[in-house]
DNA sequence: TATTGGCACTCTAGGGATAAGAGTGCTAAC
DNA sequence: GTTAGCACTCTTATCCCTAGAGTGCCAATA
């Protein structure tokens, strides 16, 4: 049976490994942390600990380091008391506070993503992962041209949540800016108001009421407006922090080379997220990680709502031992603020 | 004095050091290579060059490896003979022809660098840098505005090199419709046709022609026009392949964290690659260098120009052992199919 | 004068062997 | 349930040794 002193012993090793990387021997522990026994006490303890899977030694006469069963204990403690722990409370108003200092000024979805993957990069040393935002179920305001030149114009596409996504055409031949201007008119009469998954086909309807001479032009106009879609559709992810991963590379068992190349494969890793149901913060720890190369790393994750679009996740990839408490702050710091569009 | 046979024993060398990664030995040369002389004579061969300086040994009694200075005269003689060589002629046709399949679709300038960096790096198998062109010596061609809701509106400058950059602007009150396009109306009519450089003093010009209550928001609507500005002005670049650098990490004897941090410094690299004045390819090779960190690498660069815009650098990062032929037909085909924009 | 075979010499890489030290597991006592 | 004490285990570092790869040089050769 586990006890609760048992339990403290667990977490203080996993503080001590996460902080030196070495095994962790029970004199050491006693020195660092006031448990009142002694090291031949704490052994009975790590020998129980053991026995139960939290716990394992490199070879017999070794200190312990925590298994993956350890750390999710550990973890499952973490997230729970999250919202009562005073350290992760000053953690977050503290990220935050810093976070947004850079984000504020950021209005463009690309540009907000990009640095702010950097800054939780930055504030956790490890790898961030922020996924896209997903606005196949958010509604269309209206539909923009821009006029370029004689033969090319901007197409904008801007939603209810306001993101505004562009693409710039190319006409078979030159249009005239009251030709634009039709194509914006009859396009937006039909979508406004739609959704951004039922676009396509109403789109499509309106190409008929074209005159044959303008009938081309207007095909080039819709195939870039399906471009920005099909661009939206993309699983696209933001990404940083590589750097950090290969500052620890020693603890990626795997091969690093293997991990960041999978990290590179933007669309599995984006349907991996997706995967994971819950809104609530998450950590997937090593092994329990079902993809291979990402079984000697652990993920730590959490969701935002961009405005009106739908859940996507903030996550933290690094090595098993990476300093959770710290990092959870981190992550539910930047959720936060990519939810709260502050410019409201 | 260096004979011709020098040359060509220093040229097979660094070819087999690159493929094989381990010091040559006499031996192993003329049985790779026709000299038609024996490994004795070889052997006086690379003294002669070792005293010359192109070669180096690792110790007493090992084989060859090339210095810097050796990989220079390899080099040079690779970039000289470039229009002639049969073998890089051919592989520039593969590069620009496989490149160009991807880029073609493109017309977001972000999204063909982007691209870029990355195709590069993958043909390579070796780190990407391009520079963003600045575009302060180009004419404005139109101001253009997208009303986004009551009091947001994008704001878009497009240049005589087509290239179209925006900025959101949010208001601290609503603007109607009318009052954009006068803004659009006013602040075009100074704008266009102006350099860059200029457009900050003309702008601010027009400032003063609103009348109090407008006043404010064509502040913010000016504000936004210099915000993208300022972002043109901003040092960026693409980068791409950090994932390659790590698999041959051993060659990067200053570590390879410091070499990516270096990387990382978008804006000290941008500096640096600006200093570098020439239009023609060129080759930085190892201890060249100016910047420690890449003491232990080479930088193979090239230039292109989009469109009307000034020069900017396309560059490949790796060891002072990379593939400096296969490498230097990707970076120069890359170079041309960014310089002419397919789409004219 | 350039080339070559031959051989001594140098240096590295790898494989025991050994010793020191860290840490546990267990037992007997409290 | 806790503890001191001690035997036992395993790692790590160091030293030593040997095999082998490769050179440098010399004397012979064309």
């Amino acid at each position: 049976m586990i006890s609760v002193r048992n339990l403290a012993v667990l977490r203080a090793i996993i503080e001590d490994f996460i902080a030196t990387n070495e095994p962790i021997a029970s004199k050491s522990l006693v020195e660092r942390h006031n448990f009142g026994v002694s090291s031949a006490t704490i052994r009975n303890d790590m020998a129980t600990l053991e026995e139960e899977g939290y716990l394992s030694a490199p070879h017999t006469s070794s200190g312990r380091i925590p298994t993956d069963k350890g750390y999710r204990v550990f973890v499952d403690q973490l997230i729970q008391a999250e919202a009562e722990s005073v350290e992760i409370k000053k953690s977050f108003t503290e990220l935050t506070r810093q976070f947004s200092k850079t984000l504020d000024q950021l209005t463009d979805l690309d540009e907000r993503l990009e640095t702010s993957a950097q800054l939780l990069a930055k504030a956790t040393g490890e790898a961030a992962v922020i996924q896209y935002p997903n606005m196949n179920t958010v509604l269309v305001r209206s539909i923009e041209v821009v006029r370029v030149a004689n033969n090319r114009a901007l197409v904008l596409l801007i939603t209810e949540s306001e993101r505004i996504q562009q693409h710039l055409v190319i006409f078979p031949a030159d249009v005239s800016e009251e030709l634009l201007k039709l194509f914006r008119t009859k396009f937006n009469a039909v979508s406004a108001g739609t959704l951004i998954d039922e676009l396509p086909a109403v789109l499509k309807s309106v190409l008929d009421t074209f005159s044959p001479v303008d009938k081309p032009k207007a095909q080039a106009f819709l195939d870039g407006l399906l471009l920005v879609l099909q661009h939206n559709r993309q699983d696209k992810i933001a990404f940083a922090g590589a750097t950090n991963l290969v500052r620890h590379e020693d603890q990626f068992a795997g091969g690093l080379p293997s991990l960041l190349e999978t990290l590179d494969q933007q669309k599995d890793l984006f349907a991996f997220l997706s995967n994971v149901e819950s809104a609530k913060p998450k950590a997937i720890i090593g092994s329990e990680n079902s993809v291979v190369e990402l079984a000697n790393s652990s993920l730590l994750l959490s969701s935002y709502q961009n405005q009106g679009d739908e859940l996507a996740k903030v996550a933290v990839v690094g090595p098993t031992r990476m300093n959770y408490s710290k990092n959870l702050a981190a992550v539910l710091a930047l959720a936060h603020l990519l939810s709260n569009d502050s410019e409201d």
